[in-house]
DNA sequence: AAAAAAG
């Protein structure tokens, strides 16, 4: 088994590797990083989660340990699809070149131009950046790319999912003809393919396997309910969130909550915080600073869920999440594996519970051909009260009462409610609004009873003001409503120390009864 | 059919 010190890497890299607690390099690392020191092109396959990231940095940081960038002239390029992802990258060069002095740059969006000019003036070793950024200074004349020796492009057929091709071949073009080019992708499509043809020469192609498909770390379950009315939909998922993390119990450390849009990562984050769980929303429409803010408070460990939009799917590096829970079943099946692949990390045991209504079918049976295994069914949790607003899957459709029933969970999907011609969403981006701001207040009374004070940092009347203004304003007001969302981590009781025990008194009468 | 990224 080869170790990191058999691979040639300097000296002051080596250590930090060793200080990171590294010694065994992974199938990318042990196959990328030879041909990389050896100024090979590299065409990586690999995955998030594979240590794919080392397997660049580190031959990088040997690579360029000699010599010195001059101003506005980067020796090196990193490409990356999303800011996190490139922050995260930044991360990793802080940590292996801190015991030398090679310099690094973040370009990304979403923060002022006036410290990366600064940097970028000062002269930088390795430049990361998100494609859009990094030309926008190029096209402000700050930048000068001819004295590239090496450049990386990370996650690729996501840069292609994102429509960021074009940008990535320009960039290519911008660079020296004679540099040495790593390249990463998850996949191979054809229009990567062709990429690759075109821009790397003779590369060294690494493969490691598909990072499982489903990890046998991973405990996966599905929990498929039928709102009897489609405008319950979105509440129903709610309630049935809810109830499932607290069947959780302390079983459930931290945990991030997938959701297919943004608007129902708002919508999600906020009912949650207003019964009282640790969380908080994330996706790409939040400012940077707070998504950055967000992000630390999460792998910190004092924010205990994150409610995401895909932004997180993906190789966002956050340790040891207990559980996975899919709000909206992803409608890429690759996805799935993306997201669950959040938790069961670092042969730790994980847990992905999967939300699914029978809109979903289509999305589900993908995702199955996929990981190849039928997703085990699980039950609807004790405490969550079936109302009319949610059902199982219903066996008897006439069975309108019969919300109470626990039994069945067969796969027949495609009996319950599915008014096929009405495909658009069945609840406005207001309405599903002010219904999470509805949820809360009724909670309130009921539930005094319970050990847990969670409900008690809820800023009621505001919310009541909130409720009329959001009505009055349709559904534009994510701002204002980012306002009120942060800022209650002191006055939510720890979601650890909770009791999860459920309790009806949990899921109040009113609350599906109302709208 | 949705998210992300340059404003």
């Amino acid at each position: 088994m080869t170790k990191f010190s058999d691979l040639k890497l300097d000296p002051k890299v080596l250590s930090a590797v060793a200080d990171a607690g590294y010694e065994t390099p992974t199938p990318i690392q042990a196959g990328a990083i030879p041909p990389a020191l050896e100024g090979k092109d590299v065409l990586g396959i690999a995955q998030t989660g594979t240590g794919k990231t080392a397997s660049f940095t580190l031959p990088m940081l040997t690579l360029l340990r000699r010599g010195r960038a001059r101003a506005r002239m980067p020796r090196s390029l990193v490409l990356c699809p999303t800011r996190e992802l490139a922050a995260q990258v930044a991360e990793n060069f802080d940590l292996y070149a801190k015991n030398t002095k090679l310099t690094r740059a973040l370009l990304i969006g979403g923060v002022s131009f006036g410290e990366q000019d600064k940097l970028i003036d000062k002269g930088v070793d390795v430049l990361i950046a998100t494609p859009g950024r990094l030309l926008d200074h190029f096209e402000r004349g700050k930048l000068i790319l001819t004295d590239v020796k090496v450049m990386v492009v990370d996650e690729a057929d996501r840069m292609l999912d994102m429509g960021f091709i074009p940008d990535i071949e320009r960039i290519f073009q911008l660079t020296p003809f004679t540099r040495q080019t790593l390249f990463f992708s998850a996949t191979m499509a054809p229009e990567i393919e062709r990429i690759t043809n075109t821009f790397l020469h003779a590369p060294v192609r690494i493969e490691v396997a598909r990072q499982a498909t489903t990890s046998e770390n991973i405990t996966q379950k599905l929990v498929e309910i039928t709102p009897a009315r489609r405008d319950q939909t979105a509440k129903a998922k709610r309630e049935l969130l809810r109830a499932l993390i607290n069947a959780e119990g302390e079983t459930c450390t931290n945990a991030i909550v997938f959701c297919n849009r943004k608007v129902d990562v708002d919508i999600v984050a906020k009912s949650l915080q207003k019964y009282g769980f640790d969380a908080a929303p994330i996706h790409g429409d939040l400012d940077q600073s707070q998504r950055m803010r967000t992000l630390d408070s999460f792998r910190d460990g004092s924010l205990k869920v994150l409610v995401a939009s895909d932004v997180a799917a993906r190789g966002l590096d956050i340790p040891a999440v207990s559980h996975v829970f899919n709000y909206d079943l992803p409608m890429h099946a690759e996805d799935y594996v993306h997201r669950i692949g959040r938790t069961g990390r670092a042969g730790r045991k994980g847990t992905a519970i999967s939300i699914a209504v029978p809109q979903d079918e289509k999305f589900l049976s993908q995702i199955e051909s996929l990981v190849k295994m039928e997703i085990p069914r699980a039950e609807i949790p004790e405490g969550f009260e079936l109302s009319e607003g949610a059902q199982q899957p219903a066996r008897k459709r006439d069975d309108d009462k019969g919300g109470r029933s626990r039994g069945g969970r067969g796969r027949d999907r495609d009996r319950g409610e599915r008014g096929g011609r009405d495909r658009k969403r069945e609840t406005s981006q207001a309405e599903a609004v002010t219904e999470a701001q509805a949820e809360a207040p009724q909670k309130a009374e009921a539930k005094p009873a319970e050990p847990e004070q969670r409900v008690e940092a809820k800023p009621e009347p505001k919310q009541e003001d909130d409720n009329k203004s959001r009505r009055s304003r349709g559904g534009r007001n994510r701002r204002e409503r980012d306002n009120d969302v942060v800022g209650m981590g002191d006055h939510v009781p720890d979601f650890l120390t909770v009791s999860f025990r459920p309790s009806k008194t949990e899921e109040p009468a009113e609350d599906s009864a109302e709208s």
